[in-house]
DNA sequence: AACCACTCCAACCGCGCGATC
DNA sequence: TGATCGCGCGGTTGGAGTGGT
């Protein structure tokens, strides 16, 4: 047996909004408040729509805070350090974004980015090529993220205070977002990635790494026997690298455990 | 002018999760 | 402890708009 529905499919009007329907969930919601139920609003609003339908309008349209028009070159960092670093959190990713829905930022990284980055990746300065034949090179820079890493990552930072400099690095960050992904050396294999995005402050000093581009970026791969790490950094020509670094032998594991905003800790732990 | 292909984005859908009973 | 409910999320769809032929 199938859920429930929401509503009553038969007796709610669908497709696209009026500008009085607007203006009454508006007004309503305005005075009101939404009460903290979407499903009960519809009809305390005179409106015969489906509460989901309501919140949805409310919240990607109808909200004062949201920001219409073209996301700027600094948003589009934004999105892409995130959906590199978390994939399709579009909701994560939109809190990041002050005015921004996650509908638009999915939309717009759909339409948009996504055609961006594949344009451009073409010229993009590889200084490694993938060698595995099993990863799948189209996808970036939307790295795989095992979900279970998020745990040991963010409870464990003593592999990270333990490395002033990448603690360092870590601490002048541009927008709070920098990461490093650290893979288990009990596994044969080991990597660190430091990269930032639109930091000017960021500082890689420990090792020469390769500048391709203003903003700086280090990969560091361990010589463990077995190890089969491959390394890239990319510059996808949006004002900002996109550096990406991974590591794996038959599963990619990547585990980050930078210092991240204190919500994306939360969304994890 | 008509047709077609493509883009963009608002809206819908179904599922997972947490809260509550 | 299991069932139910509502919320929030990501994926998908459909239609309006636009550009090319």
């Amino acid at each position: 047996m199938g859920r429930a529905p929401c509503c009553d499919k038969a007796n709610v009007k669908r497709g696209p909004w009026s500008p009085d329907e607007d203006e009454t969930l508006k007004r309503y919601v305005e005075t009101h408040g939404t009460g903290g139920n979407w499903i009960a609003l519809p009809q305390k609003a005179g409106l015969r729509r489906c509460g989901k339908s309501c919140r949805l309008r409310w919240l990607n349209y109808l909200r004062p805070d949201i920001k219409h028009g073209g996301f700027t070159e600094e948003e589009d960092s934004i999105i892409y350090n995130l959906y590199g670093e978390m994939g399709s959190r579009w909701s994560f990713i939109a809190s990041q974004l002050p005015g921004r829905t996650d509908n638009d930022v999915k939309n717009y990284w759909n339409t948009k980015l996504k055609k961006k980055l594949l344009g451009s990746s073409g010229k993009s300065n590889l200084t490694t090529t993938i060698t595995n034949p099993t990863y799948n090179n189209n996808s970036l820079p939307c790295l795989p993220i095992n979900p279970d890493a998020y745990d040991l990552a963010f409870s464990d930072s003593s592999q990270l205070t333990q490395n002033p400099t990448m603690l360092s690095s870590l601490n002048n960050i541009g927008y709070g977002l920098t990461q490093a992904y650290g893979l288990d050396p009990s596994l044969q294999h080991s990597s660190m990635i430091m990269s930032d995005f639109g930091s000017k402050s960021s500082s890689h000093s420990a090792e020469n790494s390769s500048n391709i581009s203003d903003s700086s970026a280090a990969y560091f791969a361990s010589s463990l026997p077995g190890n089969t790490e491959t390394g890239i950094m990319m510059d996808f020509g949006f004002g900002f690298s996109y550096d990406i670094g991974f590591a794996y032998d038959d599963d990619i594991d990547i585990k980050p455990q930078g210092v991240v905003n204190q919500s994306v800790i939360n969304q994890y732990q």
